[in-house]
RNA sequence: GGUAACGUGGCCGAGUGGCUAGGCUCAGCUCUGCAAAAGCUGCUACAGCGGUUCGAAUCCGCUCGUUACCUCCA
């Protein structure tokens, strides 16, 4: 119907129509969190960003496998061979087992994904839970010559892979310039160059998270687990591969040296797409800056950058608002902006429900100048998602067709004036793609048990007054919600049916 | 130091040569018992200086400013 999607593939550098590489199935990899502490503002954004398109792509009809790992090992707080494991870290520190911490925090980040409304990946693989099939990559990787063994470590061999193929493809990194710029770090002198990278590290005999191994008792490295995994659940070359623009270089670019490396498959998938970061006063939003704002923070306001606290709804369209490929700055004029902005569209939302085309209307001839602007606003909808996921682009073409929906129900604008297909095309284009596609839905305000107590006083009066129709009125649509009311002689009060 | 971006009106944020972005804020109008909602109108823009072009926020150059990656981070 529209034109087709298109994504901007930070291997190109191009924006390219997507084409799967088996239609109608679709592939998608999505690197997801090292479970050491609590999901933040980041995590939103990559999540949501991913989330939009998976919609989408479901959408269009496509059979997508969405698989978004957990990393529960080999994450290491720096690149030497000191670098203490992310997760074993966290343990010690909290008195705790590895796996405790891990469950702990995948939890949390599940719960705090479901309040965004981000769907469920269809499979979300744990890199403990395939270390054999990492240990086979390593093994894969030795033979092919790309690493080698020292000490009971296994290193990628990063210059004797350059001389083959081209390592920095993705980042646009030349070799010669980052063996000239690397900064030295301590503990590296196991590896014959500073930019070779571990694919498995002997654990010293405090690490605690170790499995064995042909070379050593020990663990693997961070870059692998997304190779083994995605490799396993999607094949050796998948469609989509995502993940924040921090992850690009090195992470993204060590994954596809290793799938070269051990398969001899070109780039791993065929479209990389990397969502941008979130920046606080024009800086970055992360973990080393200790800038950063938890969901959890930020849905009770507890956090001293924030002034109220903000629902998950608004920190959605906070972050559909912009374009994912651009930096977005949190302030709390935009998160108060957004809240506006995403009620109005749930008010169009709920207008919609109410609006019917009448029949009759056919008599009258309809206005072709508006029927072909109402149809250009609902095609200017999907434009903007086929224009590399343009959420901002959409969301304003839906404002601009809510205007026209408002405008029908408050009768500035007559049914008849429409004809019926244009009707339903507006209809079905506004509700599929605000709930469906941008995930966003109704979030219930204020609270139950405050507007029940109106109702009560109401009801008390009806009764003062002997005015029962009313009485009963109340009584009949309350029941009809599951609520009885309860009329005692030391008051009035309700309770669930039984 | 190397590499790559970015600088849009009070705020956020789209827009890669000519077509109103949009949201929020502010002011006015319509509607309205009051108010709100909604609709309509208005208000301030493209960091600076040059250049290319019939025409540039959009292409090129320089200057200023900001950031990211190069080490863990979505």
């Amino acid at each position: 119907m529209q034109q087709k999607l298109n994504l901007y593939n930070t291997l190109t550098r191009k924006k390219e129509e997507f084409e799967p590489l088996h239609a109608p199935f679709v592939g998608m990899y999505v690197c997801g969190p090292t479970v050491y502490g609590e999901p933040h503002l980041g995590h939103a954004r990559s999540a949501v960003t991913f989330d939009v398109l998976y919609r989408y792509l479901k959408y269009q009809g496509y059979k997508v496998r969405y698989v978004r790992n957990i990393t529960d090992v080999g994450h290491l707080e720096n690149d030497a061979d000191e670098g203490e494991d992310k997760i074993q870290k966290k343990a010690k520190l909290e008195h705790l087992e590895p796996m405790e911490v891990v469950n702990h925090y995948t939890n949390i980040y599940h719960q705090e994904m479901d309040k965004l409304n981000v769907r469920q990946p269809d499979i979300e693989p744990r890199a403990s839970g395939h270390i054999m099939e990492q240990v086979q990559m390593i093994q894969e990787i030795l033979d092919n010559g790309f690493a080698y063994e020292v000490n009971g470590s296994v290193y990628f061999d990063v210059q004797t892979y350059n001389k083959q193929h081209k390592y920095g493809k993705l980042s646009g990194r030349i070799i010669d310039d980052l063996l000239n710029n690397t900064r030295t770090l301590d503990g590296q002198e196991e590896k014959r160059s500073p930019l070779d990278f571990a694919l498995w590290k002997k654990a010293s005999p405090t690490h605690i998270m170790r499995w064995p191994s042909p070379w050593s008792e020990g663990f693997p490295g961070w870059h692998l687990e997304c190779s083994a995994m995605s490799r396993k659940y999607l094949g050796t070359t998948f469609d989509i591969h995502g993940g924040g623009l921090d992850l690009m270089f090195p992470h993204h670019e060590c994954e596809i040296a290793q799938s070269q490396a051990s398969c001899n498959h070109t780039d791993a998938a065929k479209y990389w797409v990397h969502n941008n970061m979130i920046t606080v006063n024009g800086q970055k939003m992360g973990k080393s800056l200790g800038n950063f704002i938890n969901l959890s923070e930020l849905f009770s306001g507890n956090h001293e950058m924030l002034e109220q606290a903000y629902t998950p709804m608004t920190i959605r369209f906070f972050i559909l608002q912009a374009h994912y490929r651009s930096t977005l700055d949190f302030s709390n004029e935009a998160l108060q902006a957004a809240r506006k902005g995403y009620t109005k569209l749930m008010n169009g939302m709920r207008v919609l429900k109410k609006l019917k085309y009448t029949e009759e209307a056919v008599e009258n001839a309809p206005d072709t100048k508006l029927n072909e602007e109402l149809q250009k606003l609902t095609q200017d909808c999907f434009r903007g998602l086929n224009d590399d996921l343009n959420t901002a682009k959409t969301i304003a073409s839906l404002f601009n067709l809510l205007k026209k929906i408002n405008s029908l129900y408050l009768g500035q604008i007559k049914m008849e004036e429409l004809s019926r297909g244009t009707f339903d095309l507006m209809r079905d284009t506004y509700q599929e793609l605000v709930g469906d596609v941008l995930g966003l839905k109704e979030e219930t305000v204020g609270n139950m048990q405050d507007v029940l107590d109106l109702v009560l006083t109401f009801y008390k009066e009806a009764k003062e007054q002997k005015a029962y129709d009313k009485v009963d009125a109340i009584r009949v649509e309350l029941k009809r919600q599951g609520i009885v009311i309860k009329d005692m002689k030391t008051g009035i009060d309700w309770a669930y049916e039984e």
